[in-house]
DNA sequence: ATTCAAATTAACCAACCGGTCAACTTCGAC
DNA sequence: GTCGAAGTTGACCGGTTGGTTAATTTGAAT
C-alpha cells in the first residue's frame, strides 16, 4: 500500500459546510479544494466528479447523525420525550452553526433537495433516501405513543408526514430569516399536531 | 418615445420558469436570454443585473399569484373553505406544472429561499416579504374562524405559521419526490393543524 | 533498502459565467 | 419626413466552471 491521507475526510467537511452555508450551485470545485487545502487534482483522485462527492458528504453527514438520532429515539425513552429531545437537538445544532457561521442554516437536505431535486437524480434519490429513514423516528414514537393512549393517532405513518413537513418548513423558515426564534414555536406546533392538551405530558 | 417591444415580459417569463423548473445557481443569462429569444444585450438593456431581473420577475409572479389569493380568501367565503380552496388551487397548479415540465415543482419562493437566503440579501428580504404577506391569508382566515366558533385558535398569527410552515414543507416534499399524491393528504393534514374532527366543516 | 501503490502537484482545457459596449435599426411623436 | 428615444445586435472581456493529465513525491509493507 502507499502512503495514507485524509485528505479525502478533510474535502468531505469542506463541502457540506459549503453546501450547508451556502448553496450546492455556488459551492465550486475550488472552493471546497481551497478550504479543505487540497490541490484539484487531488479531488478528482477520491472523486470521481462533484456529484460523487455531494453524494459520499451526505452520506457520511447523515451516519454520523444516525448516531444521535438512534440515541434521542432510543424506546427506552419515552415516546413524546424522544420527539421534545430531537427538537431540542436542533435547536442547539442551529445555535452552534449560527455562533460558528453568523447565519441560521437550517436542514441542508432539504435546502439541497429543493435546489438540486430537478437537476440531478442521484443526488435526489438519496436525499429521498435519508429523508425516508428519518421519518421513521417520528413514526415509531408516534405509534408507540398512540398505543400507551398518549396521543390519538389512528395512522401513525399519515401522522409522522405531517410532523416532519412541519419540522422542515419552521428549519426553512429559520433559515430564511436568519432568526432562530422560528424553532422555539416548534414543541408547541407539534403539541398542537399531535392533538396534546397545554399541560399534558 | 422609440419603439415598444415585449422583450422584458418575456425575459421575466423565462426566469420564473428557469428558476421554478431547475434552481436561480443553473439559470444562467444565457439561458434566459435563449429561452426568451432575447439577446444578451437586450437583457441588460432591461435589467441592470441578473438579481435585478430576479427581483422583477419575483415581484410579478407574486402580483399575478394575489389577484388569485384575494378571490380565494375573499371574506365573503366561509373561513376554512378559504384555506381549503387554497389548497385546491396549489394541487391544480402543480398537476398544470407537472403536465407541462413532467415534474413537480413545488412553491418556487421556498426553493428559491432555501438556495439563495444565505448569499443574496435583496432576494432574501423579497422573499421574506412576500410569504409574511401570504401568510396574513391564513392568519385572517383562522381568526374569523376561531371567532365564529368553527375552530379554537386563541393565538391565529401562531396557528397560521404552524399551518404555513406545514404547507411549504409539503410542497418540497412533492418536488423532492416529483409525486403529486404528497399533496393529497394537505387538508387532512391541515384538519388535523388546525383541530377539526373528521366529519365537521 | 527497495518496491510500488497511493497521494500530490501544477499546468492545462474547452465551455461557460455575468457583464460591457458601440454600432445599428426601428418606430412613435411632432 | 425627420428626429430622437427605445430597442436590438454581436462581438468582446476577464474570470470561473467542472474536469484532465502527466510527472512527481511520499510512505507503508516487504
Amino acid at each position: 500500500m502507499g502512503r495514507t491521507s485524509d485528505a479525502k475526510e478533510r474535502l468531505i467537511e469542506a463541502m457540506i459546510e459549503l453546501i450547508w452555508t451556502g448553496s450546492y450551485g455556488t459551492t465550486s470545485v475550488d472552493h471546497i479544494c481551497e478550504k479543505a487545502g487540497v490541490k484539484k487534482g487531488s479531488f478528482y483522485h477520491f472523486f470521481e466528479s462533484k456529484t460523487a462527492c455531494a453524494l459520499t458528504a451526505i452520506e457520511h453527514s447523515w451516519a454520523e447523525h444516525r448516531k444521535q438520532l438512534d440515541q434521542t429515539f432510543s424506546p427506552v425513552n419515552a415516546p413524546l420525550d424522544r420527539i421534545w429531545k430531537c427538537f431540542a437537538d436542533f435547536q442547539q445544532e442551529q445555535r452552534e452553526m449560527q455562533a460558528k457561521h453568523g447565519r441560521v442554516l437550517g436542514c441542508p437536505i432539504h435546502s439541497l433537495g429543493a435546489e438540486v431535486s430537478t437537476i440531478d437524480d442521484k443526488l435526489r434519490d438519496k436525499l429521498q433516501e435519508i429523508l425516508s429513514q428519518f421519518i421513521r423516528y417520528y413514526e415509531s414514537s408516534i405509534r408507540d405513543a398512540h398505543y400507551q393512549g398518549i396521543i390519538e393517532a389512528a395512522d401513525a405513518p399519515a401522522l409522522a408526514r405531517i410532523l416532519f413537513a412541519y419540522g422542515e418548513g419552521l428549519l426553512l423558515h429559520a433559515r430564511m430569516w436568519n432568526d432562530l426564534s422560528h424553532l422555539d414555536e416548534m414543541e408547541a406546533g407539534a403539541r398542537r399536531i399531535l392533538g396534546i392538551k397545554a399541560l399534558q405530558s
